[in-house]
DNA sequence: CTTTGTAATGCTCATGAGTAGCATAATGGT
DNA sequence: ACCATTATGCTACTCATGAGCATTACAAAG
């Protein structure tokens, strides 16, 4: 604790003793979601093979008033994207989680945020839309189980229990396994997303983990378990997937990713695309109804064959309506 | 955005630019909980009137090597408290809202967390526990509404509201109002805290927000609503308050703070105090009963008149049974 | 014009969680 | 013995949720 102070110091004299904290970089990184043809997307600039970066920049003390400010700052200039709902989602600072290779560059504060944005052109050159299930490939249970788990998941997870040496250890693991990815009356859960990644990463599973680390992983090469991104970015990606499908079962985020008009089918196929599991038609339409989160406008959709879908729209009252407005658009019951 | 540099050059170029980001000072803060004698306390340094200060101290880079290790080893320092539970809250880095006097100090980046722990001694000097509601006395609906707010507050609220030259604003200063402290048809949310707390600030209603101000706050001497905190402690105490009464609900949290034995009804008293509101006394033993999250351990207590309850201890084994151990010890319903 | 495929939409039923209250049991104190 | 107090058991009601059946409305093929 060389260069830190300690409170009795710091109350009585606020002045910046300068060069004490100069070597910690505060970054801004904005995992910003969209939804096209029933698939979540998230804007990302590609530099090559596993070098996916989120928008990001750093906070700038001088120009930036607030942490978001900054942010929507630095994505506008990135993306020619301007922004609507933006939350922050989690503060980073391991040592070791910032790194390009081993052992190198300053020590970074990383600060995470989730913004949602309608499907849009105008963005900025280098920047595209990924289906997030790219990085996440176990994370979408819509058509069925993803092979990848139990094919090559859960053998590698089963060495990583292993290799412990110590019983104790060899359990906690195992629990772990257990609550992230189901099995044993352990139901999956869709908002586990960080718990998963994190896991798999400890594993060694996950390119990022053998970048970071000195050693190579242990039993044998990386397995090709998505894509990787750059710095702590998938970390950050997953934190935002796991929030969002949390958020979705009790506030009407939703909507910022439907277009002005849509049909409730559409709108399902958006939970759906998010949340990663199939949701029961009828129930989900009475819910929405139930809740006056949308209103019909008459019109009629024939984009699809059959019956014409009726349109509607999102009601933004409810917002200053109600303290909570409902919209679990997924249930939200918990086990 | 002078100083900032961009992604390209980012990527390319790891180095530290020295004299970047060094106006940035990284302030870990603690809003540290326990319960006694059925009122919520929180550990502050008592520094003079209405400059209380959560523990905190600054990140350092060189010795720390996550952002919690680094606030655990603060607290420990400054408080000799061995901490159990920890979770972090928030990252503010609003300009001006860490204060001492206005336009002073340098610019603080300040990540929020949230410790809880058993009533315990051996606490360093200056510390002391006091009641969280002491800080925020609109939060305490146990016995009744609290006067303050029918008093005081909403009297000072309807002048904020009219004190806003365009209607617009007016409206949606009434719709804050509305969602933050209820009526209408709107419940009470125990959650709002933050909500309520930012709301206060920004109609200029308590001591913080004098202070941060350069101009005197439209309407009158600031209101006794309230202990005042150093820097943006109190906000951060909000946050804690807000996301443990949210907490609750889903995750058996509470176990963090009680004994290692205790009756059905003690048990009761603590959430009671933590959310500031009443429960139903059978209910909530079914709950928690049915929840498999405790057992009895056939020792009874006569600590109060009437017949003897009998004492309970924490299944721990439950955090590794189920994925989301319910725990909703209080109710979890919506509206 | 009829058939077929596809989707939208309306309803019912069973289950379980949450709310509220009554009733009884077991103490200590007067 | 009676009363105040707390623990504890049990029931009735409401409402949210999960699952499935039935019907309606349209397009396209024959």
């Amino acid at each position: 604790m060389a260069s830190a102070r300690k409170f009795t110091d710091d109350a009585k004299n606020n002045e910046v003793t300068p060069g004490e904290a100069q070597t910690v970089l505060i970054g801004l990184s904005a995992a910003i979601v969209s939804v096209a043809e029933e698939r979540p997307r998230v804007l990302v600039m590609h530099r090559g093979e596993d070098a996916d970066a989120l928008p990001f920049g750093t906070f700038d003390p001088l120009s930036h008033r607030t942490l978001e400010s900054g942010l929507r700052n630095w994505v506008e200039e990135q993306t020619r994207l301007q922004l609507g709902y933006v939350e922050q989602l989690y503060t980073f600072g391991d040592r070791g989680r910032h790194m390009t290779r081993p052992g190198e560059g300053p020590r970074v504060l990383s600060v995470g945020y989730l913004a949602l944005t309608r499907p849009q052109q105008g963005r900025g050159p280098e920047t595209l839309w990924h289906d997030w299930y790219g990085y996440f490939p176990w994370e979408d249970w819509r058509e069925k189980k993803p092979p990848i788990i139990d094919a090559l998941i859960m053998p590698r997870l089963a060495q990583f229990v292993d290799s412990a040496s110590a019983k104790d250890l060899r359990v906690s693991r195992q629990d772990r396994i257990r609550l992230c990815f189901g099995g044993d009356g352990i139901a999956w859960d869709g908002e586990k997303v960080l718990e998963r990644y994190e896991l798999l990463y400890e594993a060694g599973l996950v390119k990022e983990a053998q970048r970071d680390r000195q050693a190579a992983p242990a039993g044998g090469p990386v397995l090709p378990l998505g894509s990787a991104m750059v710095f702590d970015h998938r970390r950050i990606l997953a934190t935002a997937m796991g929030r969002l499908r949390g958020k979705m079962k009790y506030r009407p985020v939703v909507f910022e990713l439907m277009p002005p008009e849509f049909t409730l089918l559409e709108l399902q196929r958006t939970v759906e695309a998010l949340s990663g599991i199939r949701l029961h038609k009828q129930n989900f339409r009475r819910l929405v109804e139930a809740q006056g989160l949308v209103e019909g406008t008459g019109r009629l959709s024939r984009k699809a064959g059959g019956r014409p879908a009726e349109q509607f729209r999102f009601r933004r009252e409810v917002l200053r309506e109600r303290p909570t407005p409902g919209a679990r658009l997924t249930s939200s019951r918990l086990r």
